[in-house]
DNA sequence: TCGAACTGGTCTCAAAATAGGACTAGACAG
DNA sequence: CTGTCTAGTCCTATTTTGAGACCAGTTCGA
């Protein structure tokens, strides 16, 4: 009576989803986009509870999401900060907030937002295709490998 | 200690979390584009209990993310079909499977693969810029809204 | 046309995850 | 030194999940 777990699945999207789709991961993550770095930081900012933060971090610091560095601010404590892994997570930060954007907010109703260098508000991911021209949903299909046996 | 809640955050990441962040719903979604649609196809290739089913397909089906139809194959039943909201969870899930590609699998390791209509690779997504260079995390910041009081 | 099997659920129970808070060891500030 | 802050650990109550028994309506096969 576990829960179900894909880490073994032969789809990438299912492991992520094993890795850093529980309810909290992706937020530390964002959070961790935004600047954040220490345990406390993390706890008031979402509100979590202790004890899930720490298995949460531990988790994604075992995944090379995260990793624990001596603190910027030259106290004896750590931050956490993402590594090269973890930053390679923005465009999953970015996509579920465009989504989120475009889905789940009444017209007018104000929401944080994502800007450039600039302080402009940026475009939508693409899915480039050779041609040039983005790729939507319809042009593209799941080619799955051989079924073990 | 009812499990904390996102829906009304000023954070479209939350929020989206909070809609579509469990441990199933993308996965559910993931099916939905590889083209399945019925409730026992979910079941079975999920291996999900049916009870955790017929609550997300609920919870999809009140979000706008599936809708049912009367099923395409003429019998008394029902489909489980993406809305347009749902197609556009497409980036989402792209990135999941990129991040997962890149980040979860052992070289060599096989795993299913998104391809074009030509059955090429498909590449990564990109946040393009104004100038046409792709933007990158550390070029972009997330500007807050007031705190409510 | 009838019985068997399939479909899409509901219901129940036990196991696992989560929320909330009390407690604590070490760091730090005055 | 003393009190406070940080980053946890540990405990308990509650909620969520997993697994499967059960069931009504639909479809199939002979």
């Amino acid at each position: 009576m576990k829960r179900t777990g894909f880490a073994k699945a032969d789809c990438p999207v299912a492991r992520a989803l094993d890795a850093i789709g529980d309810w909290w991961s992706l937020l530390i993550v964002r959070d961790a986009f935004d600047g954040l770095r220490r345990f406390g930081d993390f706890q008031e900012n979402l509100g979590i509870a202790k004890g899930m933060l720490t298995a949460r971090l531990r988790k994604l610091v075992e995944l090379g999401v995260l990793e624990q560095v001596a603190a910027s601010d030259g106290s004896a404590y750590q931050d956490y900060v993402l590594t090269k892994r973890g930053r390679e997570l923005f465009p999953v930060v970015v996509s579920l907030r465009q989504w989120g954007e475009a889905n789940l907010f009444v017209r007018g109703e104000p929401h944080s937002v994502l800007v450039d260098a600039q302080g402009e508000r940026v475009g939508r991911l693409v899915l480039p295709s050779k041609a040039g021209k983005p790729l939507a949903w319809s042009d593209t299909s799941v080619k799955k490998v051989a079924r073990k046996r």
